[in-house]
DNA sequence: GCCGTTTTCGGCCCGACTGTTTTCAGTCG
């Protein structure tokens, strides 16, 4: 088992626990336990097999044996019982916002089995029956269950597409594969996708295809053909793997990236040519080693995947319109960034060290402010004792820039966790709403007003609140926000983290055409988490956003500058 | 279950908001 699916089976364990009446601390422990799991870069095994998983701070004798027996049995026996004892809707039960675990032990208890049974109860008006649940939390679970029904089937990408990375590896392992890649919807990054599609090249398919159907992983076979294979992971997702010969590689490629209006676009602009080969462009083009070739022969530039969604790219492509997007290697720094000062796991030290060693120019140590107490927020005292620490380390290395940031909430009476004094001082304010998230849409927009118009806030942090199929945003009308954005001269965040890539892509496209600058910041809390600064990028190429319109893209110079100018 | 220690068991981030309530507990972040 890989950290991940060991930090997702402690975290079931934990939510398993907790629905039984376990001990909250010992629920706690285990929730712990994934966080730290899912935040270590090296193999859990390795750690294991060198006797240092013990050593590390929140793992104990118990979790030790617990994990050591999901890497020698691929599974756990405690989880196997727990399962046995709950059903696997009561768990989701737990996902629905507004819901929580007294409420779901009350369901659980009366015979609640399903969300199906529940939202029947909620829309009977039974549950309100039940001792202390009311007509509110009627509400909340139909609601609840809408928003589980339209994730059901889906999964995030930054779920899919590790997964997707390590099957491309372990096809391009193979003697008999000449190529392998991510191909559909998770090639052009989308924020959820339903399957994993893979395309390899052999010359000899069904080699491959009886190798991937015995692979451990494939728990359940869905469908297979002459020259595919279906099949489904042990938490549901499903795994396309398509092989065919290397003559037809890059034509199936662009064809499975899709997306269908992108293809259709694309065809069309074939079946238009009047330079000669008009008739066989087809065949002509089937016979490239590359992508880019294809799109030349259509007399196209190459169009990077996360832009071809609407099919009228290539009409822009061919007008030589196309922005040129963002690509991960123009990103200079990561601008907000959490340490054990307030609720991330990694020392200053090692978040300093770790952005160094991503090759960064500069990054912003931005812990919480003092109001986000389950956060450990720093009050302004602590926020200067960092300062000082970040200074104190700075000058270990001339080469690379330390800011000494704050990551400030927008309280729910729409004042600021800190005087104006305090932010002036400060290298960097980012100003985010954490609390009082279902405010009505006037207490909102009074808030971010706040914020915005205040000369020292800097970014606003993942600007709507939302986290893609488990909460929705907060009631904001985005286009107020952008035009005050742009008139404040206010940055807005795109949020890496693939829980939120917020803003989302359509709205920073919008943010583009208002003139608003962008950063891409990854919001790590741990040092492992560096790295989801490519979901971000993904996000910003499919809003076509450029190095200039992004603030970390810009030398430290530039950005020292932005930084200091007041606004407006 | 983890940690730290007065080495054997007690304490484990917390405050605001909201409604299950009519005075406190559940939920959220």
């Amino acid at each position: 088992m890989h950290n991940q699916e060991i930090a997702w089976a402690l975290t079931e364990i934990a939510d398993l626990m907790e629905i039984l009446g376990e001990n909250p601390f010992k629920v706690r422990a285990y929730r712990k336990g994934a966080r730290i799991v899912e935040g270590i870069e090296t193999p859990v095994k390795t750690l294991s097999d060198r006797g240092q998983l013990a050593k590390i701070d929140g793992i104990g004798k118990g979790l030790c044996a617990e994990i050591d027996e999901m890497l020698e049995e691929g599974a756990s026996r405690q989880l196997q019982n727990l399962r046995e004892k709950v059903p696997p809707e009561v768990l989701d039960m737990l996902r629905l916002p507004g819901v929580g675990i007294r409420a779901v032990r009350t369901f659980f208890g009366n015979g609640y089995t399903t969300l199906d049974e529940l939202e029947e109860g909620a829309r009977k008006h039974k549950l309100r029956l039940l001792p202390g649940i009311a007509a509110k939390t009627e509400v909340a679970v139909i609601r609840g269950v809408e928003m589980l029904r339209r994730r059901s089937g889906k999964f995030g990408i930054g779920v899919a597409r590790p997964i997707a990375e390590e099957f491309v590896r372990f096809l391009q392992n193979l003697p008999e594969v000449h190529r392998a890649e991510i191909t559909g919807d998770l090639r052009r990054s989308q924020e959820v996708v339903e399957e994993i599609h893979l395309l390899a090249s052999s010359q000899e398919p069904d080699k491959i295809l009886d190798l991937i159907e015995k692979h451990p992983a494939a728990v359940k076979l869905l469908d297979d053909g002459a020259n595919f294979v279906r099949f489904q992971l042990s938490f549901g997702l499903p795994v396309q793997v398509e092989v065919v010969d290397e003559a037809e590689f890059i034509a199936r490629w662009v064809e499975s990236t899709g997306s269908q209006a992108h293809w259709a676009a694309l065809q069309e602009r074939g079946a238009k040519r009047s330079d000669g080969y008009s008739g066989d462009w087809q065949r002509f083009i089937t016979t490239q080693e590359a992508e880019i070739n294809y799109y030349r022969d259509l007399v196209l530039p190459w169009i990077p995947p996360e832009l071809r969604e609407e099919g009228s790219e290539v009409a822009f492509a061919a007008e030589g319109k196309l922005p040129e997007v963002v690509k991960i290697t123009d990103i200079r720094g990561d601008l907000h960034i959490h340490t054990h000062w307030s609720d991330g796991v990694s020392s200053l030290e090692e978040m300093i060290d770790a952005g160094r060693e991503r090759g960064y120019e500069y990054m912003a140590i931005t812990d919480h402010s003092q109001s986000l107490s389950v956060a450990r927020g720093l009050s302004e005292t602590r926020l200067r004792e960092q300062r000082q620490a970040i200074r104190n380390l700075s000058h270990r290395d001339k080469n690379f820039t330390v800011f000494s940031g704050i990551e400030m909430d927008i309280l729910p009476d729409a004042r600021l966790d800190f005087p104006d004094e305090m932010l002036r001082e400060t290298d960097l304010v980012i100003a985010s709403v954490h609390i009082g998230l279902r405010q009505e849409r006037h207490k909102v927009h009074a808030r971010l007003e706040t914020a915005l118009k205040n000369p020292h806030v800097d970014i606003i942090g993942h600007p709507t609140g939302r986290l893609i199929g488990a909460r929705e945003p907060y009631d904001v009308d985005m286009e107020w926000l952008l035009d005050l954005a742009a008139k404040t001269g206010t940055i807005l965040e795109i949020n890496s983290s693939p829980d939120r890539l917020d803003l989302a892509a359509p709205y920073a496209k919008m943010a583009k055409e208002c003139g608003i600058m962008l950063s891409i910041n990854t919001d790590s809390h741990d040092r492992a988490k560096l790295g989801d600064i490519s979901y971000g990028v993904n996000n910003a190429r499919r809003a076509g956003l450029e190095p200039k319109d992004i603030l970390n893209c810009q030398p430290l110079e530039d950005v020292k500058k932005i930084l200091a100018k007041p606004k407006g």
